[in-house]
DNA sequence: TCTGGGGTCCTAGGACCC
DNA sequence: TCTGGGGTCCTAGGACCC
């Protein structure tokens, strides 16, 4: 059966909603209205683009890119703090918005949205739809979207990426030729900066010239990823609206300290904070997991990474900072240092978590401890309980919930 | 004051087993 | 008169997305 689905694409999401919260607050400017970015803390190295407006845009300046280089391009650029919190909010207005026509929606990230309208549209049309919530949006939240007509999730997806901002586009698969095929192929979706020169070495330049290719080839060359990418060149996908929600297969924690560090001590100092932040993440998802990562990247951007496999699942701080302090005590050859992380993967339930034979009744005990000091967080401030030493970096320490 | 942070998925090679 | 061959698990690294 053929299926409706838009794509729901907020035009430069931080941006445009720190603007709206702004004039919400009071204030006279909207910062959509010049060249502006949000960008990270230069001292502390989180100097990067984040969102721009369309007049910095004008200047050339990229999303990811240094904010020097940004200044560089247009030297009287606005810059502002990033704010998830208020992200969060606008994200979840728009999410409750979008529910009025359908609770099958995929939240693909903070500012992206799937809606499966097969079963909703009660003889309208797809795309009067999209323009209603296109104008819905806009009257009632104050910020606009792009939104992508289509059958699939992909030419959706292709769709709300043409011409920006406050659009809406349709990509059917008799459109495929005249408004895809025509773009260059570092446009399509999954295309990324190590595959562009290889398909540019194979003479192909445009997703025209990736469809038309042959895909036994592509798939010799690529792999897997060879054949998605020759579906999707095709406007080819089936997959589906996941509009259920999705349990995280595993958290992770990772800092660019404002100094290289140079010294074990202090580097699992940092290994500590970042410790206890993503296990009290797992404990809030009321999850365990069993694969422990750390992550290093060095002054010059080599990045290292050692993990473990655990005969047991856990989500204890103190079990899982002494596999972590092991692991980086093995991966660190004496480089100065520039990022810190860790990861815990193989995640499953508290609940249906099996009991381990080499798990000892410690361990336990500890998670419950770590669930009461959580509490204790929750109700005090994050701040309020921490290990010795920890407290410059846990302020570092960029937390989202 | 040049290059963030949080994810998912895939691959390749080695260990190990039957 | 050197080398089996699947299958699975584990690890390190890399690709992509936002």
């Amino acid at each position: 059966m053929q299926r409706e689905i838009l794509h729901v694409d907020v035009n430069n999401a931080f941006l445009s909603w720190l603007a709206v919260y702004k004039l919400e607050q009071g204030e006279s400017l909207d910062i959509r209205t010049i060249p502006a970015v949000i960008g990270g803390d230069e001292k502390q190295r989180h100097g990067i683009v984040l969102a721009k407006s369309n007049l910095a845009k004008q200047f050339g300046i990229k999303t990811g890119e240094p904010l020097y280089s940004a200044r560089k391009k247009c030297p009287t650029i606005k810059i502002y703090e990033s704010n998830f919190k208020v992200y969060k909010r606008y994200s979840d207005m728009l999410f409750q918005l979008l529910q009025e026509y359908s609770f099958k929606i995929e939240r693909f990230s903070i500012d992206e949205c799937f809606v499966d309208m097969t079963e909703f549209l009660n003889n309208r049309k797809l795309i009067d739809v999209a323009y209603e919530i296109s104008k819905k949006v806009r009257e009632e939240l104050k910020f606009t979207v792009n939104i992508g007509v289509a059958h699939n999730k992909l030419l959706a997806k292709m769709a709300s990426d043409f011409q920006k901002p406050n659009r809406v586009h349709t990509l059917y698969e008799k459109e495929i030729p005249r408004k895809m095929w025509i773009l260059p192929i570092s446009e399509l979706f999954m295309v990324g900066k190590r595959t562009l020169p290889k398909l540019y070495n194979m003479n192909i330049r445009t997703i025209g010239d990736l469809a038309k290719s042959d895909k036994n080839i592509l798939i010799k060359k690529f792999g897997k990823f060879g054949k998605v990418m020759w579906e999707y060149a095709n406007g080819i996908d089936d997959s589906e609206v996941n509009y259920l929600k999705q349990k995280p297969k595993g958290v992770g924690n990772s800092t660019t300290v404002s100094q290289d560090i140079t010294n074990i001590e202090k580097i699992e100092e940092v290994l500590l904070a970042l410790t206890e932040h993503t296990t009290y993440r797992l404990r809030k998802y009321n999850m365990v997991g069993s694969v422990v990562s750390v992550q290093l990247r060095t002054s010059d951007f080599k990045n290292y990474s050692h993990q473990r496999k655990l005969n047991f699942a856990t989500n204890s701080t103190k079990e899982i900072f002494k596999v972590a302090k092991d692991l980086v005590r093995q991966l660190y050859k004496n480089e100065p240092i520039r990022l810190i992380g860790i990861r815990i993967d193989n995640l499953c339930d508290e609940e249906e978590k099996q009991i381990s034979l080499f798990e000892d009744i410690n361990i336990k005990k500890q998670e419950k401890l770590d669930k009461v000091v959580d509490n204790i967080k929750d109700k005090f401030g994050y701040e309020i309980i921490t290990r010795a030493g920890d407290m410059k970096q846990t302020k570092n320490i960029n937390r989202k919930d």
